[in-house]
RNA sequence: UGCCCGGUCGUCUAAGGGUAGGACAGCAGGUUUUGGUCCUGUAUGUGGGGGUUCGAAUCCUCCCCGGGCAACCA
């Protein structure tokens, strides 16, 4: 059986399902307990989704639950707003979580595992300058040295660390190290810094502490508090699994497993949080929601569907070795699911005149049209159809080839859920830019009841003029030129956000569209027929509806004549 | 030239000693009142050398390549 496939569908397992069944197989555990550990300080992006969806998803298929733990130890980039956002696009994403927790409930608990280790003589107060310890540290091929402090007695060790707890040294002056073993081939064993002194108000308790435990020293212990199973983390944190270990060990605490997998990288995009900022402080994007960006709420306002990037998820699978998925697997989930549910509209966005000429002046017949040809229940919606109408520029072609299905002299085309027309004629202004395209319709080709017998191959999308909607569109294109933006400005020695596609944002201030468009509301998902599907955006006005083109149809034509 | 991971179609991902399969992308057709959808067909892959075995993507070994590790970030 085929993997890739959604997750219900799928019958062989990733690796991390191999573990949990052989977990519970071997009675290790009776239920699975993940958990979702953002650090507040930016918005979640697709790659988050990939571990949400893994996360959440485990914890479905094996009857268990999933914790949303923030990871806010460092309150100096971490806020209130980013929390909020982070619960809104996993609750947007459609999962739910068991608890909702941050690893600052625990540093009272966390300060006292420090002082059991302190105890232990397994933690001391150094003070040294980060340099000092930075140099001592030794590097990935030689040992490093003890500091000078290492030797305090665990006495001193707690009465200074007390002290660093009430304010009495200054930011840097102190840290709290562990004391494993400075010569370990792991660099992460060698004394890591477990907490640090920041004058600092944090998020949630305020001034209350002005020590922050570090990530190693927090992660773990919040895992094994909480009782997590299975603590799924990417792969750039398997060094840190031996001290992950470590603690859980020393502190006896439960024994919480970490297990790593490879990250999300996509074709064309980036996927750090640190370089997303960048773009959103610059300017270079419009906000964490600029539909450019790979972030959850950027995707949304582009008009991505839960669905369509849980089904992605699913798809990517999961595994450890690196991987960069192509951007047209993402495309192609939103069109899979899109395709399924959206209403169907016409718009014409470059457009020229058409004038069926055998049709009366200040006549108009209301047509009907179907919503969504995938969905019956979705229903019909009248368009009026008269003499004077907008037709895409693109679709008339004087000297058109063999295989333009399109208008032309002496062609004949349907016009979509009206009539066949055929072009009898056209005008070209004094710079040779066509103006109007001269058709007569037949009256028996009517869509629905056509008695015609012409056989027209080709299908337009149109609008009548007098009804037409102005309305603006945004279209969109990769946001960099570089498939590996951060890859190449490395190796060029230039800086990622040089690869910024310039062409990413194309805005057609003035679209034509049905007039059903008018009506319709804010949080429908559009396919304009012929082009591509739309979603309304927020800077929609009442004078002047916006949409974003989440992605365009597959067009084989366009791609024949690349 | 330390330690730790990893290498299967273009891109992902299965197969865990027994016919290398699926998805996306590609290509070629068919249907179609969206050049959409749908349907059919098709090409493309086990990094390399040795070894074990009746049989190796899978086990052993050497090599090659890619990634990670020297934040008081997570």
């Amino acid at each position: 059986m085929a993997d890739n496939t959604p997750s219900e569908e799928r019958t062989s397992k990733n690796f991390i399902e191999e573990i949990i069944e052989k977990d519970l197989q071997e009675g290790r555990h009776k239920t699975v307990l993940t958990r979702f550990p953002p650090e507040p300080n930016g918005y979640l992006h697709i790659g988050h989704a990939k571990s949400i969806t893994l996360n959440f998803g485990l914890a479905e298929k094996y009857g268990g639950g999933t914790n949303l733990r923030f990871d806010d130890t460092n309150p100096v980039t971490e806020t209130v707003e980013f929390v909020e956002n982070i619960k809104h696009d996993v609750k947007w994403l459609g999962f739910e979580w068991a608890r909702e927790l941050y690893a600052s409930d625990y540093f009272e608990q966390l300060f006292e595992f420090a002082i059991l280790l302190i105890r232990q003589g397994l933690a001391y107060v150094d003070d040294s300058t980060s340099e000092e310890i930075a140099a001592m540290k030794g590097t990935p091929t030689q040992p490093g040295t003890d500091s000078p402090y290492r030797s305090r007695t665990p006495d001193e060790n707690e009465n200074l660390f007390q002290r660093m707890r009430e304010g009495e040294f200054s930011e840097g002056s102190r840290i709290l190290r562990a004391k494993i073993d400075m010569s370990s081939p792991n660099m992460l064993m060698r004394d890591p810094v477990i907490y640090r002194i920041k004058h600092a108000p944090h998020h949630r308790t305020g001034d209350k502490w002005c020590i922050y435990p570090t990530y190693d020293m927090a992660h773990g212990q919040s895992d094994a508090i909480e009782k997590i199973t299975h603590s799924i983390c990417t792969l750039e944190f398997m060094p840190h699994r031996e001290l992950y270990d470590w603690f859980i060990d020393k502190l006896e605490l439960y024994p919480s497993r970490q297990y790593e997998f490879a990250r999300l990288n996509m074709s064309y995009t980036i996927m750090s949080k640190r370089r997303l900022l960048k773009l959103v402080e610059d300017g270079i994007v419009d906000g964490w929601d600029d539909p450019r960006m790979p972030t959850i709420s950027g995707l949304r306002r582009r008009g991505y569907t839960p669905e369509a990037i849980r089904d992605f998820c699913g798809r990517i699978g999961v595994a450890k070795r690196d991987n960069t998925i192509d951007m047209s697997l993402l495309e192609f989930c939103a069109r899979e699911h899109l395709n399924k549910i959206s209403l169907r509209r016409m718009v014409v966005f470059d457009p020229v005149k058409l004038i069926i000429t055998n049709w009366p002046e200040g006549q108009f017949e209301a047509l009907e049209s179907e919503n969504n040809p995938e969905d019956e229940s979705a229903g019909n919606r009248k368009i009026p159809f008269g003499r004077e109408m907008y037709i895409e520029r693109e679709d008339f072609m004087e000297d058109a080839p063999k295989k333009f299905f399109r208008l032309g002299p002496g062609r004949s085309v349907r016009l979509k859920s009206a009539f066949i027309i055929t072009c009898d004629d056209y005008v070209k202004d004094e710079n040779g830019r066509l103006t109007e395209v001269h058709c007569r319709y037949h009256p028996d080709s009517k869509s629905g009841s056509d008695t015609s017998g012409i056989k027209a191959k080709g299908t337009l999308h149109w609008v009548s003029i007098p009804h037409a909607h102005k309305i603006e569109v945004r279209e969109y294109d990769r946001l960099f030129v570089a498939e590996h933006p951060v890859e190449q400005a490395k190796k060029e020695e230039r800086e990622f956000t040089d690869y910024i596609n310039p062409e990413s944002l194309k805005a057609f201030s003035e679209a034509w569209a049905e007039p059903a468009v008018a009506a319709d509301p804010s949080d429908q998902y559009f396919q304009f027929m012929r082009k591509g599907y739309y979603y309304p955006d927020k800077d929609s006005t009442p004078e002047k509806q916006v949409f974003n083109r989440t992605v365009t149809l597959r067009d084989a034509w366009a791609k024949k004549n690349k």
